[in-house]
DNA sequence: ACCTGAACACCGTTCAAGT
DNA sequence: ACCTGAACACCGTTCAAGT
């Protein structure tokens, strides 16, 4: 609220003149975000329309910063809009019952909306012989190693056990380290000539290879 | 973070040893959520094998409060599950390929996991003659309501014009009572005769008919 | 009709310090 | 190895008061 009515030139107080509380104004954004959908045109038989309806919500969600987390804030508003009434009654057409229409539009909608993933794009790190060494910000507590290949424990070395002092946990296909605090460094040994994808969280920085 | 702490007889500052942030303990309960479904076994065909396994998500996430908004919250821990993993090789025995396999997987438990709607059981509220009196907590700041017919307009009578000025705006199947500020009481005139079903926020009570 | 300053009751998180 | 008090930099929201 106080940044939004910093960008108005106003006071945060004043926004609740004209909007009863944060969730009334993230509901009126979903509307306005459902609103802006381009509806295509209909014809070419449901299955067409469906696909082109949905494009048009994937693309208007990839417009708006944000928009897929708003939506899913409000899925109340999902079911008042037109688009929703457009791709329930395109469904109808293919036979569909007005609950069962409902509800694959739910779906249909539900995944195109969740459906826009993070899309991280990890940097290519090359490991030379011997530990990698990594860099940790005093702000950051952490660091994230996900692996190209399935087998994690065969590219990293880790303390075999795996209780909560070691300083590295292997997870799945990824390496949590942990447990920094205080401390400007921490090592992880990795196999020579592996290649490790390197994400991280947007609050870490990473210094030398 | 302070009302878990509370709950663990614990200070909250506490809580930064055992987990990194918040956004790790909800990764962490994510990950308890996702391995608590009973997995059913297999056969019986992938189409019996994905309803069964749907079914064992929807099973959870009602059985745990607030589980689907968890979920929703941390997206990346649905690819990781088991239950996804069963779904998407359910699926691929379907003949679907590994990357429609995926989608179609995330659609699914998508969809099982936001559809939970909120299922607000309303309240029949019979209108008598003449306007209905509603009362309304110092701390709420509206009250909603919402017809079964689809024409609220000829159901609630509602100064006529939209602006915001008005006690009432009537927007689609619903009105919306606002800028009750300081006053403890707001008046919607009902058609005689008319039975309205009655939402409110958790946060709002209502006294008398 | 709209805006404001000041306050309230919260948040998540860090850090030096304790045991 | 784990916990704490105190502080920091935020939140959303209300309210009397201003114009």
């Amino acid at each position: 609220m106080r940044a939004l009515a910093d960008k108005l030139d106003v006071k945060a107080a004043s926004l609740y003149w004209h909007v009863r509380d944060r969730s009334e104004l993230l509901d009126l954004l979903a509307e306005g975000i459902l609103q802006g959908i381009r509806r295509p045109r209909r014809g070419g038989g449901w299955r067409d329309e469906v696909v082109a309806m949905s494009a048009a919500v994937r693309r208007r969600v990839a417009a708006q910063k944000d928009a897929d987390r708003i939506l899913m804030e409000v899925p109340e508003a999902l079911g008042r809009s037109d688009v929703f009434k457009a791709l329930a009654a395109s469904l109808r057409t293919a036979g569909l019952r007005s609950a069962e229409a409902a509800d694959v539009t739910l779906m249909v909608i539900a995944y195109t909306v969740a459906g826009e993933a993070p899309a991280v794009e990890p940097a290519d790190v090359r490991a030379g012989a011997g530990p990698a060494s990594i860099a940790i910000d005093s702000g950051s507590r952490g660091v994230m190693l996900r692996a190209g290949p399935p087998d994690m424990q065969a590219l990293i070395r880790v303390p075999p056990d795996q209780s909560s002092a070691a300083p590295a946990v292997v997870r799945g296909e990824q390496v949590v380290v942990r447990r920094l605090r205080g401390v400007g460094r921490g090592e992880i040994e990795l196999n020579p000539d592996a290649t490790v994808k390197m994400t991280m969280p947007a609050a870490n920085r990473l210094r030398g290879p």
